[in-house]
DNA sequence: GAGAGTAGAATTGACATATATCAATCAGCC
DNA sequence: GGCTGATTGATATATGTCAATTCTACTCTC
């Protein structure tokens, strides 16, 4: 990995540029260094769906890159996104040639697997209170770490990673802070009751 | 995968036994020589998505495996089902072995992940229709090969596979019947006017 | 540097509609 | 002749849509 990192073509994003755009072509993959990043996937009629936030050290794979060299979904920084892009010729000759990489990478991708089919899970099973929680639960845990944290993202945002439109995903917040569930003001959201919360992600 | 194919667990299922069950620990992966089966998440509250069909010569890794040892999904016989038991220690040594091996592992991953993501799509941003659509398309085109199709799958089967309950599909069904576009008889689906199923599934 | 103006996002409310739920009836099958 | 699954109908409810309003951040001017 540190081998891939090592490369040239060091580029910086700003908030809100694109980094990878769906069904474009490329020989190229992306490796975050540093910032965040969100990864979704444009429906035909205008919905969006948000998959996951990505920050640092993290392998954009948008899909393809190995079976075709189709980007499957787009990318685009949040925050000022640090990355390198790496021509795919030098992953597959990585490959072929380290079978350890090859299986950590296979590794990884698993792990991609499962978290999407999670994903799939939560969105087409839950109830929107449930939804919500799940993605709550998602930033405070897996991404920012940390308990009243502070976004920079959207409603409209939070709504797509939630698969629901904003007033909807705003109503449910409301519900969740009038329940003394959750805290919020302009741009942090504080956890009060988690264990409450992880109830509501199981679907109550 | 010919070596992996030749073992000697050697098993046969009848119709509705469950081949891997979900959240069960295991060392083995299963690879399917002949039959039918489906590949479903179970949810928390009792309702299952049915995540794909898999037919002769698929690999099943039920999301395990590489990166855990737990099945992820529940893999149920529809019709008789052929297939043979691998040690995952037999895996992982040709993995290691053989670069070639573990690329073409990691484009068949690659190409699950892909297919998951486009179901992921589907049922969280079309209507019933066009998710009636996508089944009937997918039954059509990618497990029957045939156009008049006789199926043996429940209605509540078809509804997992199309997010949402049997009355649902049922209803939906009649609807594409009623509008010509298909016809239906007990076991069997004939598509008469596929352009407009196609139309359909890109959400009309 | 302070205030007015403005563009976009957040919020709220009323309403429409897609879809689930429940119960009843019907059909095919051993 | 009953049992399971299919179908239909009436109704409830979750969620989306649309429009109106409020809030916030930012620019421009003085």
């Amino acid at each position: 990995m540190d081998y891939l990192m090592t490369c040239k073509r060091n580029v910086i994003f700003n908030p809100g540029e694109t980094i990878i755009k769906q069904n474009t072509s490329t020989t190229h993959f992306v490796c975050m260094k540093e910032g965040l990043a969100k990864v979704l996937a444009e429906g035909t009629n205008g919905k969006n769906v948000i998959l996951k936030l990505i920050s640092t050290h993290n392998l954009i794979t948008a899909g393809g890159v190995i079976s075709d060299d189709i980007r499957h979904f787009t990318v685009t920084a949040l925050t000022q996104v640090e990355c390198c892009f790496i021509d795919s010729n030098r992953l597959h000759t990585l490959l072929a040639r380290n079978s350890k990489f090859a299986y950590e990478l296979l590794k990884y991708n698993n792990k991609q697997n499962l978290q999407m089919l999670s994903t799939l899970i939560g969105l087409t099973q839950k109830y929107m209170p449930g939804r919500v929680a799940d993605t709550l639960l998602y930033l405070k845990n897996e991404i920012f770490h940390a308990n009243p944290f502070t976004y920079k993202l959207s409603k409209q945002e939070f709504a797509e990673m939630s698969g629901m439109t904003k007033e909807s995903f705003i109503r449910s917040m409301k519900e969740l802070e009038v329940s003394g569930i959750i805290k919020q003001s302009r741009n942090e959201i504080e956890i009060l009751n988690e264990p409450e919360l992880i109830k509501i992600s199981k679907n109550g």
